[in-house]
DNA sequence: ATTATTGTATTATTATACTAATACAATTTA
DNA sequence: TAAATTGTATTAGTATAATAATACAATAAT
């Protein structure tokens, strides 16, 4: 899938994000190992001091881990997967929703909104 | 309310994005006069550089208009408000379904999510 | 008429994000 | 054993965001 970046965030905090959706959504399975910083870096056609930038910052939610010279592996942990999984949802739900009541939406009319959306797309 | 920023996006970005909500949700009525740049800027602890550019920004929307000597105005086109929180509502929606898709959430587990998510706040 | 208020412009400084080129250390691979 | 691969570190340069201190022009208010 394409990388799709834009300049409306930092470029190393988009490509985290892209990879952890990867991996949670199953691109990437447990105990995978990842494309090394170049050949990621190639294939997002950023720098490859920008990709490793990206990589240290995933690592901190403990979903891949490092070996020092053999590469970063997907965790073996399904439960730390579905877990962030969860967690991401929650969190998505939770923006969405203030910023919708901050917009003036009752919970009423963002629900039926939501379903209009849902009918109009199939 | 309070300014609430963080350093996630530009500051004039989430300036703007608050007085934008504040039309849209009526805290600021259509005709209103805004507070002075200057004002503005003491009230959100910014520099009034800062405020300014924010209130450049928010006024390419339409949504205010500037007399140059007597300050900025809430746009009397009522229609223009509702427009602009009708857009801003889509966008929303769009962005939270995109990036839940993206998570590998089917269509009913969203909206069964979001349900669960409505009943456990009321 | 004078003063105050308003949006705007100018210039400088600092911090961060990003790019870039390169080198190093440790292990894996051939 | 020698070469390749890997993550990592270092140093430098550029662009943008934000702060800061002022100044200016035009109108409103007194």
């Amino acid at each position: 899938m394409a990388w799709l970046l834009d300049d409306s965030r930092p470029i190393y905090i988009q490509l985290a994000s892209k990879i952890q959706s990867d991996i949670i959504s199953g691109v990437y399975k447990p105990g995978d190992k990842l494309p090394s910083v170049r050949d990621l870096a190639m294939d997002a056609a950023v720098n490859p001091n920008t990709m490793q930038k990206a990589l240290t910052e995933l690592e901190r939610g403990g979903l891949i881990y490092t070996q020092r010279t053999s590469g970063r592996f997907i965790s073996e942990d399904l439960q730390k997967v579905s877990a962030m999984k969860a967690a991401l949802a929650r969190e998505q739900i939770h923006q969405f929703l203030k910023t919708m009541l901050r917009l003036g939406f009752k919970k009423s009319e963002i629900l039926q909104f939501m379903e209009e959306t849902f009918e109009e797309e199939s």
